[in-house]
DNA sequence: TTATTTTTGTACCATTCGGTACATTTAGAA
DNA sequence: TTCTAAATGTACCGAATGGTACAAAAATAA
């Protein structure tokens, strides 16, 4: 079972002096600066300025770098997930799956570079590196394997993906060539390729 | 025009007291430990080790960091050109671009992680932050794109690949496909996920 | 008011980082 | 043998790293 960053109904009563300070807002801006700057790029000084909270406080709320960096990782599943699943009722699962590919490429075209995937960003960054970290990514990413296949299946169920292949072999190739256009992009492919990729990722969901 | 890490040819006249160590030696060794541990995650104790020589002479010889992951670079494409090139005359070009994955699966096998590609290792862990490297990277990538197309160009004259698509296109996916494997290799996707794209591969190149 | 809790600010810590300075060896050229 | 260029070894540098210690201030419950 996957646990969540913040429940809501588990607020503890206050005390003393209560947070002036939003613990889930603070641990946003920590998700994207990690998101945008990777794991061992984003310095604490980075992390404190983006959150807007000082260093005793952040240790006070937060234990370590590394642990909010744990945190991010839950929460970068949340929120994802909260999205696909609000396209996913606007627009079904196919157009979901496709538009996910529009907003990679327009994130590129609006501000020259690409964020990528949180956990593959940080997957290749911690591989050998924080072994803790990497056997969460590698959950995080099954995780989202199954969000995938799931919308491939219902896409399948709706007539909108007429390939009669198994749910998580298409699944796997499309989130596989997702993955492999954003590290491609990120070493310098061309526009043209840009074009031939996106291509593909069409075709795999036909 | 590319250039070259060195020339045989260039050997200078020694005057003083003659270098004690193989220059390439060392830089193929300082190549290996980029291409293992990444950029950043390589100190310059680490190099030494390595390499080993010792500090002063390094600055004397490799001048920085910075410039010894160039000449990395390079020699990088050197090395995956000639073994390419061994490979397409004794195989072929389309088993040799197939021969290639296996040696990422077999590595991943043997060691239990898979090295990846240095250029989209470093591209990943460059993009951001170190605009001169990004530039080389990109000029690296599309220098192995163009290998590719042209061993594709060369299997279809030779009927081994049937696929009537342009070989630009088809060595594009490929490409694409085997980064995306790599990295989602590193992010820890399944064995049963692993099949399924080296199955896809097959399937560009038929 | 008092007790409690969490805030903030400042100072500090050891470690590591890439890189430099410089004196001392060493080995070939002359 | 002497001169010279390049090797080596050691010591050091400022900056940045993640993290800690602790006192002072502030806000709430009791």
């Amino acid at each position: 079972m996957y646990y969540l960053v913040y429940n809501v109904f588990m607020k503890t009563e206050t005390r003393g002096r209560p947070k002036t300070f939003d613990e889930l807002e603070a641990l946003t801006a920590a998700m994207h600066y990690f998101w945008n700057h990777g794991y061992d790029n984003t310095s604490l000084d980075n992390l404190l300025e983006a959150m807007q909270i000082k260093k005793s406080s952040f240790y006070a709320t937060f234990k370590s770098k590394e642990a909010i960096f744990s945190k991010s990782l839950v929460l970068y599943r949340e929120s994802m997930l909260a999205q696909l699943n609000k396209l996913n009722k606007e627009i079904g699962p196919k157009q979901t799956l496709l538009t996910l590919t529009d907003m990679i490429i327009n994130e590129l075209q609006e501000s020259g570079k690409v964020k990528g995937c949180l956990l593959v960003n940080s997957g290749q960054e911690c591989y050998k590196k924080y072994s803790q970290l990497s056997e969460q990514i590698a959950l995080e990413f099954g995780f989202f394997q199954d969000i995938f296949t799931t919308f491939v299946r219902e896409g399948q169920r709706k007539k909108e993906i007429l390939n009669p292949k198994d749910a998580k072999k298409i699944s796997g190739r499309y989130m596989n060539t997702l993955n492999g256009l954003i590290v491609s992009i990120q070493a310098g492919i061309t526009d043209e390729q840009i074009d031939n990729i996106i291509e593909s990722l069409n075709e795999i969901l036909e």
